[in-house]
DNA sequence: CCTTTACGCGAGCAATTGCTCACATACTGG
DNA sequence: CCAGTATGTGAGCAATTGCTCGCGTAAAGG
């Protein structure tokens, strides 16, 4: 097993290590939201950080573990916010919560996309099994909250379990949000309500029923394959 | 100007040469499938291609040239299979087409897992303007033809243009389907159900209107803040 | 034929980058 | 004041990788 690991290499133990590597997590979110990956390496980490590098790697024993402790630090601000957000809304009717949280996710997007899809981006790349596990399962865990807070406006989910369904409701608001932080400068005023459609709809989908919708077994084939067997 | 042009940098005129560019990018697909975006580097095309990396750099001026190449190619490839698939439901009900068309989309991704994941990583990277609008806009054209097939089932949409919408359905079909082919091998029985609940939830949601949602014109805003801001 | 063009080759350059290591400096406890 | 430890330094190694270029070989075409 040649797996890197991640976890930090030596805990700061005075109080000028820790503001060093306060510096570095701070250096790496600045040139991530300046550079995206491009400028994304531990020699410029450092560099903007103003430690040597040595510094760096004393406390991070390579660079994937740096990356997913900023993606941890950021996913932790965002669970603290959700959870804030969701606990504020209990007692409003769920198209109201419903709004006001896709508003936060909007905000929250929008205050750096550059930062926000670059660790996106680098989620996905990193050998992260259960790494994460924790500040994802927070933002899940303050989905099915909300969930819970207004079950007497939903119907039971026929198909798939409430923590898929809080999963998928993320992942909706991630991609629409992010696809639309992509291009623009702003958010188009067309994304808040879309969102919101999106995540009621799903929430609320009315005679949706896999089984209503006929005995489709066969699916399709794609009808001219791709030409090289990719294997 | 060194945005590097994207173009082919020269046109095979033999046949000969046909069958290198044909190599190269069939080498690119399968080192894509193989080992992600790992091995994906032009020397290593090259050799499982079978040919040198000079040949490789007659034919794509650049490695980012190769990866669109290899990102249209399969575009293309899923768009004829959607265009055949949204003629093939036009006379079913609503439902039923949205059911047919997202088995079309899980079968299409988990047919070959990492190479579709690497691709959507790869799109998001590359300095693609208007490169991939052409394959890009057939996907969104096809299912605005979807929309129109089944217009008497949908009430119009207040906010966002049909374009947006096509847009929203894709984005949230690959998302969906894409977090559940990331981790397991086969799809989860849940996840049809689920897609197609996501789809036609926001096609036909209930009573959503942005309007109705009431006044929250005042966003939120996190409690804690970025301790360190990132500029 | 023989010139011209198309095609193919692959060693290796230049640049990047993750990371180490030998050494210096600051701090702590006794 | 002095071990012992914690922290910091940065030159530079080793590996990767995008890409070039000088030189062959094959096809075309007159």
């Amino acid at each position: 097993m040649d797996k890197p690991h991640l976890e930090a290499r030596k805990a700061p133990k005075q109080a000028r290590s820790l503001a060093t590597v306060q510096a570095i997590l701070t250096a790496g979110a600045r040139v991530l939201a300046r550079e995206s990956l491009a400028g994304f390496n531990t020699n410029r980490i450092a560099e903007v950080a103003g430690v040597s590098v040595g510094s760096l790697y004393q406390y991070f024993p390579n660079k994937a573990a740096l990356a997913v402790a900023l993606i941890e630090q950021e996913r932790e601000r965002l669970a603290v916010a959700l959870e804030a957000a969701v606990a504020s809304v209990s007692d409003l009717p769920l198209l109201e919560g419903l709004s006001r949280l896709a508003r936060l996710a909007i905000e929250q997007q929008f205050q750096d996309p550059v930062f926000a899809a670059a660790l996106d981006h680098e989620e996905r790349r990193l050998p992260l099994g259960t790494r994460l596990a924790s500040s994802e399962s927070r933002l899940v865990g303050a989905i099915l909250q909300f969930l819970e807070d207004h079950r007497e406006e939903l119907v039971p989910f026929p198909d798939g379990s409430p923590e898929e369904v809080a999963r998928d409701l993320l992942l909706i608001t991630r991609v629409l949000v992010e696809a639309d932080a992509h291009g623009g400068q702003g958010a188009p005023p067309s994304l808040h309500p879309r969102l919101v459609r999106a995540l009621a709809g799903y929430l609320l989908a009315p005679g949706v029923d896999a089984r209503s919708a006929g005995p489709d077994r066969h699916g399709f084939r794609d009808p001219q394959g791709r030409e090289s067997p990719v294997v």
